[in-house]
DNA sequence: ACTCTGTCCCGTACGGCGTACGGTCCGCAG
DNA sequence: CTGCGGACCGTACGCCGTACGGGACAGAGT
């Protein structure tokens, strides 16, 4: 094969590279991820973003899961709480959910990731082991703690399920509001009046006002509970 | 070819079968999904496990994704509240929540379908309707309802996504168990003090008093939201 | 200077995927 | 008997994840 003829441009610096590195994989992942919906990546195709051929990943990689895996556990940098010491630890609590939809919704293609591979990775446990301190600090005892603490995440990881798909891909978007589109003009009034009434608090219109809602319902709970057991 | 040898058992009965019905399609489906996980639903094994060739299926569904569409709202027949007159409208609210996070449960493979390909199909509308009607019915108004109902249904959904990747297949399963045993006995207790000393609760133990502690939070700031506003 | 060795990198190949296309077979209407 | 319309599917194409074996190159040993 006439290797020789092949430009340095597109060799990559055929020299010694200094390997290439686990996150330099899983930081181009996650763009390719956020930019074309996680349907579109491919091993292939992330190593051709990556200038570099195909098998070359499996370097770093034992296999493609393995990869979801760091791209899910990479987005959960700073996910840990940073409780203010004069700030009511309800607050801090919204803070912390806020901050976490926010962050997935950042990632849109990684999101759906985050919930199924479980919170196995060094910055999920660094996180978990971060808010589950502050809940104790706060007054919960170690067997409340654990469920506030997965109560809050499911509400949150829920929320970004719901939304996550809808920012997760132009196709995937415009299919998904064609479909209720659709749906909506020719729904039969007579027999969803409810649902025509309020098809537009439903699903589109302002779905971070729709979170705060239900991370109120879920706080003001919480607060009851709090002053119910104690401290 | 020797078409003539095949015998009738595999032939599937050559005659005119009154053609494969898409709710036969999507039953087998889900059954398939459910027993070996969604990943290995091909169309390919799906049209082998009801006897017919693969091209069969694009009869009835132009597309996998319809398929996988139409698999979600399958699930979701009998998902409708169904409110007696004289129960208090947050039993009715727990029983409705309990309900469906039961449904998808019962369908590991198909329940990550459900929040991805959101609340379009026939079933997935009418329970819909069935819930802001009801809600409307007990109280709340027009800005509330749709409000509650998305609160109570990311609160399932969460829920559900991260309880059913540990049923959705034996081998992955087996896998997280794995991944957590090993994290959990490596994990360095200096530094992961809370996470070790609460790790049976986070995850593992009784998913079910987990889910009905947060519903109870999301009730309670129901309940007092409710008395609120009025009625 | 020349080999040796370890490390990175990747070309090739295999089996499986979704699905476009163009038949083939059948029961029935004329 | 002939023709038709619809259910069914064999084949093929371009992707996918990844097992395998080998090529290129830096530095160590002689």
């Amino acid at each position: 094969m006439a290797q020789a003829a092949i430009p340095a441009s597109e060799r990559r610096d055929r020299t010694r590279r200094a390997a290439l590195t686990p996150d330099e994989i899983v930081a181009a992942a996650i763009v390719l991820a956020d930019r074309d919906g996680l349907d579109e990546l491919s091993m292939r195709r992330l190593a051709a973003e990556l200038g570099v051929g195909a098998m070359t990943l499996y370097g770093q990689f034992r296999t493609k899961e393995d990869l979801l895996r760091a791209m899910a556990d990479a987005v959960l940098v700073d996910a840990a709480p940073s409780p203010s010491p004069d700030a009511a630890w309800v607050d801090t609590a919204r803070d912390v959910a806020v901050r976490l939809r926010a962050t997935l919704l950042d990632h849109p293609g990684v999101a759906p990731l985050v919930a199924r591979c479980g919170p196995i990775g060094p910055n999920a446990l660094r996180a978990t082991e971060a808010a589950l301190a502050w809940l104790r600090g706060v007054g919960f005892d170690e067997h409340e703690t654990p469920r506030v603490f997965q109560s809050l995440l499911t509400y949150v990881l829920g929320a970004v399920a719901l939304e996550a798909p809808y920012l997760s891909s132009p196709a995937l978007r415009e299919q998904k509001a064609d479909a209720m589109r659709l749906v909506y003009e020719s729904l039969p009034a007579s027999v969803f009046p409810n649902t025509m009434a309020m098809a537009d608090h439903l699903f589109i219109l302002d779905p971070e006002a729709q979170f705060t809602y239900g991370l109120e319902l879920l706080l003001t709970g919480l607060q009851q509970r709090h002053t119910d057991v104690g401290s």
